[in-house]
DNA sequence: TGCCAGGCCGGGT
DNA sequence: ACCCGGCATGGC
């Protein structure tokens, strides 16, 4: 089968399975933002909770997150993991928006992708994947995000090779897919919740996964492993 | 109880 | 161009 009809054929087995996902799960733009550079290497279910912190102290918008010491903030977000490192980097990405489009994200939005892409990357503490994500899921630009569980996916059902880097699993999928941002958020979405119930680091779960991709046979892929 | 989670950076080959 | 240690909490 080609490669395109294999990934269109998984997305549609993923999405007959869990359904919609209505990604990314937060109320503004600057909150995905936040939770982009919050989730990075960390539970999702711990992002949650340094986020509620924010929201409870009214301090989830860029002016806030820019006025506050880093020292408070690191406190906040303390459940998130690496929050003295994460707190730098939420201090980053406002001074970037602020200096690139005046705080102002409907502006933000006009830039062409690629272009936005490559701002971004220079900001401290934003790389391949919280760019994309927030290309995508903050801005709506059809910018395919991959993660760990993309590649442990794709790996283990042996769709790309053992060393693939971000860029090729990337073109992977932009290559075989419409290039449209519906599909690419959907399609990410639902492969963090096939990770998350179904491909996690070590463990072989795959043969009892129901949606039955592709052929995952007895050549196993161990990803990470040490 | 150790392993893992929706990475990224900086310094070293 | 890779490779690796560091960054840290909370759930299972």
């Amino acid at each position: 089968m080609g490669k395109a009809r294999t990934l269109m054929s998984m997305y549609k087995k993923l999405y007959a399975h869990f359904g919609p996902r209505h990604w990314w799960p937060a109320k503004s733009a600057f909150e995905v933002m936040v939770g982009a550079i919050l989730t990075q290497n960390t539970a999702w279910s711990n992002v949650e909770k340094a986020i509620a912190n924010l929201r409870r102290e009214g301090l989830l918008s860029q002016k806030k997150i820019s006025q506050i010491k880093t020292r408070k903030l690191a406190a906040l977000i303390r459940p998130s993991g690496f929050y003295n490192e994460k707190a730098k980097k939420l201090k980053e990405l406002v001074r970037f928006l602020a200096g690139f489009c005046g705080s102002n994200l409907r502006k933000l939005r006009q830039h062409d992708t690629a272009y936005l892409r490559k701002e971004f990357l220079r900001v401290h503490g934003i790389g391949p994947e919280t760019a994309d994500s927030i290309l995508l899921y903050a801005l709506g630009k059809a910018s395919f995000v991959v993660d760990a569980y993309t590649k442990r996916i794709c790996m283990r059902h042996k769709l790309i090779p053992e060393h693939a880097t971000y860029h090729q699993i990337q073109e992977f999928f932009t290559d075989n897919l419409l290039k449209d941002a519906k599909i690419f958020n959907e399609y990410h979405a639902l492969i963090v919740e096939t990770g998350k119930n179904y491909c996690k680091k070590n463990k072989p779960l795959c043969k009892i996964c129901p949606l039955r991709l592709v052929k995952c046979g007895k050549n196993m892929v161990y990803l990470n492993k040490k």
